[in-house]
DNA sequence: TTGCTCCTCACGTCACGTGAGGTGGC
DNA sequence: TTGCTCCTCACGTCACGTGAGGTGGC
């Protein structure tokens, strides 16, 4: 029979408060191993240091609290290895996040802006291979990747001959409510039917207003307010459907303050 | 005049969504520039834009929103550059403690643990210059670097006879609510009367129940566990406020690997 | 007996997102 | 007129913390 100990006892032991103790068991995940039925007082069990020592160090790195419970009763210990190893992805790619956040801010604040100029040209129609989805705020950049990537390659591998510079399709709800439509797609000679989630599409003929964006696509939003702003002073009615041009990016280089950004917003009448 | 844009283009333009915008209206940190009496409909004019994408990349660097309040209200660049450098302290302290907390659920999963081994010892009563504050749970680290880095500096100029290591008296309020009483001593022959926040402690005599964790210290709730482990199955009933002594730590060396924490029970009957 | 530990329950926090139900404007 | 944009309001989310009001155990 195991040494059992009081709330207050395990959470001194633990570093964990009395009142995240009593979450835990609130939500199930981490029990005392005797409740008294009477006084409700918890009594916790030296052989629950362990769990309760694991789940200090994953809370610490902000996993959540379910993914914590499956980390708990994972099967077998690959099956928990790869749940921390996904979490450990997710901390490498916020903590990326955070690094361009911060250069971007530091470009905001350090650079005198003048505004982007803005054009107007006719598109012609397109025949493209293409990848469409419905996606949420924070997939949108893991997406835009992932998707180019697969077009890129079957561009390599089935020798399309591009016509055009790879570009995207992006529907206004995406800013708006951030959920939407998006598709990105290369222009070729000649689409091949259906291929895994990439397939043909003929993109319309449209009249554009277009501006170019250098830099990180962090700052992407600095040449959408000055589009917008052309726009508005204009009075130019406009769809609700934005294009971009990737005219420079990372399938070409790794520097991103040589990248360019073609965004073009169809213009009505 | 200058022209005026719907919630929608505005959202478009800055890369906030609308809901976004809406709350950010409501808790007055960027109010339209026109609301529609009739319909409450709002306009946001361009020159709101700056404010705008500097509001996104704060908040895109966790920034909270009352802080970015206050950049945004700044009277001058420089208190506006102060509130910002201090956040970016705020972003790298975090970045280092999840580095930490990385390489403390390795540690965990990695290594094999056996328990440390606890002894029990007299400590008499002893002279000793100290500081002494309530603490909450995030300062705590922060608040011992700083206490104890004081300390050191006093015993250097002072030029006073340390007769002991460093240590720390800590309420087991400040594990179990996260909120309690601590302090940092030096134990020193002779103690001078108030310097700042530092005055002189006569530190009482006490049976302690002692172990000692090697490595850092954010792993040290793995001694506390085996401290406390040992003390629930020998039923011994222990005094309220735990004592840690500094036997090798950041001012002996920066090599967590080979700091040593002794983390003392007072013992009572 | 006194204080101390522990209990429950309801609500607060933070920064929005969800969703219902509805209305003005082209 | 139809759909589209926009509106308000109430509630949900996440992981606890706060605080009131109360009870058992040494």
């Amino acid at each position: 029979m195991t040494a059992t100990v009081s709330v207050g006892q395990f959470a001194t032991m633990t570093h964990l408060s009395i009142k995240t103790l009593r979450h835990y068991h609130q939500v199930g995940l981490l029990e005392p191993a005797r409740v008294d039925a009477h006084t409700g007082y918890r009594h916790y069990s030296l052989e629950q240091l362990p769990a309760a020592q694991l789940i200090r160090r994953l809370r610490n790195l902000k996993m959540p609290v379910a993914e914590v419970r499956s980390v708990l009763t994972a099967r077998d210990p690959e099956q928990r290895n790869v749940l921390i190893a996904n979490h450990m992805d997710r901390l490498e790619a916020e903590l990326a996040q955070t690094r361009s956040a911060v250069d971007s801010l530091r470009t905001l604040l350090d650079t005198v802006r003048t505004r982007t100029a803005v054009s107007q040209r006719a598109v012609p129609a397109m025949t493209s291979i293409a990848i469409t989805d419905t996606i949420g705020p924070n997939d949108v950049v893991t997406w835009w990747e992932g998707a180019l990537s697969e077009l890129h390659a079957l561009v390599r591998e089935a020798d399309l001959q591009p016509t055009g510079t790879a570009g995207g399709l992006f529907d206004e709800a995406l800013y708006q409510q951030d959920i939407g439509e998006a598709t990105v797609f290369i222009p070729v000679a000649h689409a091949p039917s259906q291929n895994g989630r990439i397939r043909a599409l003929e993109i319309p003929a449209v009249q554009l207003a277009v501006t170019v964006h250098r830099g990180s696509h962090a700052d992407i939003d600095l040449a959408y307010a000055d589009l917008g702003s052309y726009l508005a002073e204009h009075h130019i009615r406009v769809g609700q459907q934005i294009r971009e041009h990737y005219l420079c990016d990372q399938f070409d280089t790794p520097d991103t303050a040589s990248w360019q950004t073609e965004i073009a917003w169809p213009i009505l009448d």
